[in-house]
DNA sequence: ATATTTACTACGACAGACGTACTACGATAG
DNA sequence: CTATCGTAGTACGTCTGTCGTAGTAAATAT
């Protein structure tokens, strides 16, 4: 059985993260099954790999955090894009285009043999 | 400029020098000067990452070495893959279809805005 | 004679991901 | 009534792969 080995996808946590904030602010558990679910389960995110990306980003300022007192169910800290952010995830995905075609020119096609 | 960086790269880097070594032995200096030929010079990977790749590859039975006395040049050792090698080689080349499928679901593909 | 290219080794640092474990609350099951 | 499960997050230490820096040494180009 072939799974995503956390090397490969080491360089897009943050990415991933941030794509998912796009839609409007999240929190840590809903965006790890977000992942979980927009993957078909062929990647599930560590919590703490999760949470230290959060930390991660706040710090870089491309994630802002609030904090919500829940009504019902335990508090939350929500996360937000910034326009930093943003520019960041733009540059993510044209770094993965170049990316993808490189890799691909050592990959071989063939299943064949 | 987008230029790739070494966490996006890092899962792929036995891979690619499993790739070149498939076409028969070859030894560090080539392989580098391979990578980064056949990348337009878009990813040109550190001397360091490479030799600890070959002995990580070594170590794990992918590859095998031995040296050389040269006629001209310095002595150089050579890598061969193993079966073993081959048989992850392919692995890495599933998994990578795999996340590439996964990681494009998080990419935006306009570039639009 | 000197600089550059070839070919490799040594050593320590760093960042991101991971394992494990813990807190804490609500809801549901037994 | 207690136990477990799902939700939500924090703490701490470890590991791996990559990188920066530097050094060795021979061959080749200037």
């Amino acid at each position: 059985m072939v799974s995503i080995s956390s090397d490969v996808i080491r360089g897009y946590n943050d990415t991933i993260i941030l794509y998912l904030l796009l839609d409007g602010p999240s929190y840590g558990y809903e965006i790890s099954k977000k992942i979980k679910d927009l993957s078909d389960e062929k990647y599930i995110i560590k919590q703490t790999t999760l949470y230290s990306a959060f930390t991660r980003m706040e710090k870089n300022g491309y994630i802002e955090s609030y904090s919500v007192d829940a009504e019902s169910g335990k508090r939350r800290t929500y996360y937000r894009v910034t326009e930093s952010g943003l520019d960041y995830y733009r540059e993510k995905c044209n770094e993965w285009n170049l990316t993808k075609e490189v890799i691909e020119r050592f990959i071989r096609k063939e299943d064949g043999e």
